[in-house]
RNA sequence: GGCAGGUUGCCCGAGCGGCCAAUGGGAGCGGACUGUAAAUCCGUCGGCUUACGCCUUCCAAGGUUCGAAUCCUUGACCUGCCA
């Protein structure tokens, strides 16, 4: 077992602490004895993505540096919301609040040890909630907030000086910091982590527990992930980069990390990978040695679709990409790996029409490849399709037979990246 | 409350009665180069159509006109100047 200050400064090494209180007093805690930590995770939508996993990984590095994390599922912030710095957001029906709960509880637990003393635990900040009653909350915990002070917040001065802001959002840094104040009582915890845009809460929380219970706790927040190319990190053309495998599949997860612009690899690496900093070093200096190899991508796309989905999965990911990206001849490729492959980066069913197969520009379509005909002829004409690794030029005349890989499978390729398979129905 | 201006395609922004699906830039997409990069260069960039062409767009609803993003009326929202 590694010293319980280790995470500190490992955190620091990886450039992880974007803002905490007394760095100095928390070490000394950590030192002291094995502390308790949370951080919450609201149920905004059906599942975690790129962003929480950030936090969770943070998370870990404290349970396995011999610390009790809490994991919160906001059954009550969810309900809420925190404010965006842009607009308010729609309530969510309270039973798809729910269900996307469920569902983010079992991510949650997938990550963690619960087992023996530092067993992580499942809290739910609707348990101590649910009974609190308006009056009571307000003077028993509104009382201890200057709404001088919450107007400072980032996301809330800017909504003040844009679309306004619902008393319902406004008041949302009052609950998280009930959390805090909750979980200190129930469990002790003194710290509570988040991305740097949680500052506000966190200390928040912190100081309502001071002026109540007397006691200093602490925040530390991590850096937000930033691309080198200044778009959203955490998002692929298709959209958000979820950690459910229904919304986002492995074999795309695990493309999402090996496509990352090296710019960005010391800074995903140090915060989503739980290799010790002297490994992480390493990797850099390797990848800027050598970048083309992308030793550092690959190494960073295993490890964390396997913690997301699982070694097993992780590498038929890979074998995918492989198999896909290989360059070689996809006819080599036996019956079943590239089935697994196709199912992998997306596998469709298409049918023959009088005996003759599907044109380009129809398998465009029938993959999502394309979005209308126009713009499945238009890629056609500007050479950016191809099929089994022929390119088209005609994008009308029915597929040749002799495409047909296996007999069946037919390999459509729009560009250099996007991928699918078309099953041909017999 | 008074005066003036604005609202254009994913975003920014030209157009100011026909040659406008609408100049230009950005994003996106494709190609070359490469590492399934970055940078750069080239192409493309509402929908349907093999094509001729057709359909739906310029805040909303009406109107003038052979013809409107462009003119008029009303409404909504935004922005300057004066109280």
């Amino acid at each position: 077992m590694q010293p319980r200050t280790a995470v500190l400064d490992d955190l620091v090494q990886r450039k992880l602490v974007a803002n905490a209180t007394d760095l100095g007093a928390l070490r000394e805690e950590l030192a002291a004895g094995p502390i308790t930590m949370y951080c919450g995770f609201d149920p905004t939508a059906p599942s975690l993505h790129m962003g929480n996993l950030a936090q969770i990984v943070t998370m870990m590095r404290f349970q396995r540096s011999g610390h009790r994390p809490l994991a919160l599922v906001g059954g009550s912030t969810g309900l809420i919301g925190d404010p965006r710095p842009s607009s308010e957001r729609t309530l969510n029906p309270v039973d798809i609040v729910r269900e996307w709960e469920s569902h983010i509880k079992a991510q949650l637990e997938q990550f963690f040890e619960f087992e023996g003393p530092q067993g992580c635990l499942l809290v739910n900040n609707f348990d101590w909630t649910k009974d609190v009653t308006a009056i009571d909350f307000l003077r028993d915990i509104g009382k201890h907030f200057s709404v001088n002070r919450m107007l400072d917040r980032e996301a809330v001065s800017a909504r003040l000086n844009s679309t306004g802001i619902s008393y319902t959002e406004f008041s949302y840094q009052l609950l998280q910091s009930f959390d805090f104040l909750e979980l200190y009582r129930r469990h002790g915890c003194t710290l509570q982590t988040g991305g740097s845009d949680q500052w506000g809460n966190i200390t928040a929380g912190a100081d309502l527990i001071r002026r109540v219970e007397g006691v200093t706790v602490h925040a530390l927040t991590t850096p937000l992930v930033t691309k080198a190319d200044g778009t959203k990190f955490g998002k692929t053309e298709t959209g958000t980069v979820w950690l459910s495998a229904e919304l986002t599949s492995p074999y795309a997860f695990f493309q999402f990390w090996l496509n990352a612009d090296d710019r960005d690899l010391p800074q995903l690496l140090n915060i989503f990978s739980l290799r010790p900093f002297p490994e992480v070093a390493q990797l850099l200096a390797a990848s800027a040695e050598r970048p083309q190899a992308r030793e550092g991508q690959r190494a960073l796309a295993r490890e964390v679709t396997s913690l997301v989905h699982g070694a097993e999965a992780a590498e038929q990911a890979e074998a995918a990409a492989a198999a896909l990206f290989g360059g070689g001849e996809l006819r080599a490729i036996n019956r079943q790996t590239l089935a697994a492959a196709l199912l992998e980066a997306g596998l469709y069913e298409a049918s023959r029409t009088d005996g003759a197969l599907p044109s380009a520009i129809d398998l465009l379509l029938a993959t999502g490849l394309s979005k209308s005909r126009s713009e499945a002829r238009r890629t056609v004409a500007e050479g950016g399709v191809s099929v089994s690794n022929l390119k088209i030029t005609d994008g009308d005349t029915p597929i040749d037979e002799n495409l047909l890989i296996h007999n069946e499978f037919l390999v459509v390729r729009r560009g250099k990246k996007h991928m699918s398979g078309v099953r041909i129905n017999a």
